[in-house]
DNA sequence: TGCCTGACTTCTGTTTGTCTAAGTCAGCCT
DNA sequence: AGGCTGACTTAGACAAACAGAAGTCAGGCA
């Protein structure tokens, strides 16, 4: 099996529900019934989910109280969860451009500060805009060789 | 359910074997074998995602032939593949970040002009780049709403 | 003509993901 | 004390994903 980190992502938020959970909370959702909801599956999936996604360190179970409610908890992201919005925006991006019916995007992510759409681009540590087709694959430090 | 663009995009490659293949698609993998030994997966199941992929027109089997050997069909990626490599950038991203071992990745993309390892970055439309804080959310024309 | 090989397809069985429906449980409020 | 509500958990059924082994098939070649 020629492993690697796309492969351990996947591992991690491997099924369409994850993906979906995960994309609510980068997108501010916290509440378990909201969870629900939103991604538009049954209690038990999200429960599941979320406790998958806790477990793997993503996001954080963390108690809060409302004014004359009980204490509860809600789920927020952690570092590592945040860092996973790129994959995120990259899937809101290609999803928009290819797979959008006549009504247009039901979501859009925009820059607070300016309010165009946001999406990524593929760039390098030196800070080059890297094109598709200017990217080299190369065997890293823990290459399982390919027989 | 509140769909989206993520969702959309997740009806396409919703499962752990397809985003391995068109990984590996994207990594240079063109024959039926090679997915199947590099990807890890049994023959039925690269046929099955190499049928969909095709289907749903990330790949196009096109025939070769190489001297002295019989015509066969070999799979590329189309443009609408190709617009899916910053997903899969971000998830190699993600992975070496968070999910790699002692060893280091196995896999590493570069810029083929400087070297340097590629990732991707949250950028929107007028070319700042944006934070991950300074996304906003907001409904869009295709909004189904949420009750 | 028949062999050989890469590219699948078929079959069978297991695991995983998901649903609906029906509990359970904690703890504030009356 | 008992009700209510949000947050789960449990149970049972079903579909999809996937593996392994074996079979089929096309077409260049000897």
């Amino acid at each position: 099996m020629a492993n690697c980190a796309v492969a351990a992502s996947i591992d991690v938020v491997g099924t369409r529900s994850a993906i979906l959970v995960l994309r609510e909370a980068i997108f501010g959702t916290r509440r378990f019934e909201d969870f629900v909801r939103r991604v538009g599956i049954g209690e038990p999936a999200a429960a599941a989910r979320l406790k998958e996604l806790t477990a793997a360190g993503l996001l954080e179970r963390v108690p809060y109280q409302e004014p004359g409610q009980r204490t509860r908890h809600e789920y927020q992201l952690t570092s590592k969860g945040m860092d996973f919005q790129p994959v995120v925006y990259a899937l809101l991006q290609w999803g928009s451009k290819w797979e959008t019916d006549e009504a247009g995007p039901p979501l859009r992510a925009t820059h607070r500060d300016c309010g165009a759409p946001v999406g990524v681009r593929i760039r390098c540590d030196d800070g080059h805009d890297v094109d598709p087709d200017d990217v080299a694959i190369e065997a890293g430090p823990g290459l399982i060789t390919i027989p």
